[in-house]
DNA sequence: GTTAATATCTGCATTGAAGCAGATAATGAA
DNA sequence: TTCATTATCTGCTTCAATGCAGATATTAAC
């Protein structure tokens, strides 16, 4: 974040911060669950998705398929998510997240969706496409890195 | 974050998939470096307040001040980390980060940084100030969310 | 100075996440 | 059909992270 750009200087302040306040958010709340940190990123991932296969989440999370499956009993028996068979291709299992269940995981995340609302809400429709076009290209430059951070191993 | 502003509809598109990949980031930085989410979290708190003493770490990661321990002695055993006492309060530890040697967690880190600085150079000062608003402003609203969730225990 | 409170550490035990290797089942190709 | 490949699951084992309760050392209060 360091740059000669005296505006960029501003960004070196608060964006390292921000970074690690998502990240605490991210713990604490699988922490309240009472779940792993990979699991709910899981959950997160099938809530964008809608499905996945065993397999595509296995990618996602870095786990091997063993360990995946066990991901998802995990969250099977939690009642969050269930398993479907593919008719396409019956060995696949795709895992879809069990709506109306999710009560709970739902309550977890209110606090900062609620927080954020009200901050959304304060800007003004220019500056909400200035966000929304950071937020759009911040995503796959996240996972770009994450690709690159998985070969150096 | 729905709404009826038809801008931040934008929003509710654009956003989960952020907040999804940057967990994943956390996660995945995680694993390359072959240490737990909690660790790494705490370099980063270190990283950003310099010096914390094991109770503040304690009280930071949501642990018990005995994981906490362990916590400070694994990040010791891999020399991110170094023990000072207080001398203020000779029962403190204030914990810091080592400088040089954390080059690997440095390492892991790039690449994200790398494709983040690109997308801001993109933005032309007035936007960097919307970002740098947006960011200073949800780094309190995610930690204040992260109290909440753990008040409901 | 004695007692209470605070900060960290240690020993012990538990739990859960994960890897690995082999099993099973389904698909695709020859 | 037969063989190879793919997708998931299972049994087994290991390891790391954590909690808890008690120990120790330091400070603060009376």
């Amino acid at each position: 974040m360091e740059s000669s750009r005296p505006d960029l200087a501003a960004l070196g302040e608060v964006y390292p911060r921000y970074l690690n306040a998502v990240v605490l958010h991210g713990l604490a709340t699988a922490q309240a669950l009472g779940m792993g940190p990979t699991d709910l990123y899981a959950m997160g991932a099938l809530a964008l998705e809608g499905r996945l296969t065993s397999g595509e989440l296995a990618v996602r999370t870095g786990l091997t398929t063993g360990a995946t499956t066990r991901l998802i009993d995990r969250l099977e028996q939690r009642g969050l998510v269930r398993r479907v068979l593919d008719p396409e291709d019956r060995r696949r299992v795709l895992v879809e997240a069990v709506e109306s269940d999710g009560v709970d995981l739902d309550a977890a995340l209110s606090p900062a969706r609620r927080n954020l609302e009200a901050i959304f809400a304060s800007f003004d429709p220019d500056q909400i496409a200035v966000l929304a076009d950071y937020f759009a290209r911040a995503a796959p430059a996240f996972r770009a890195a994450v690709e690159e951070i998985r070969k150096g191993e």
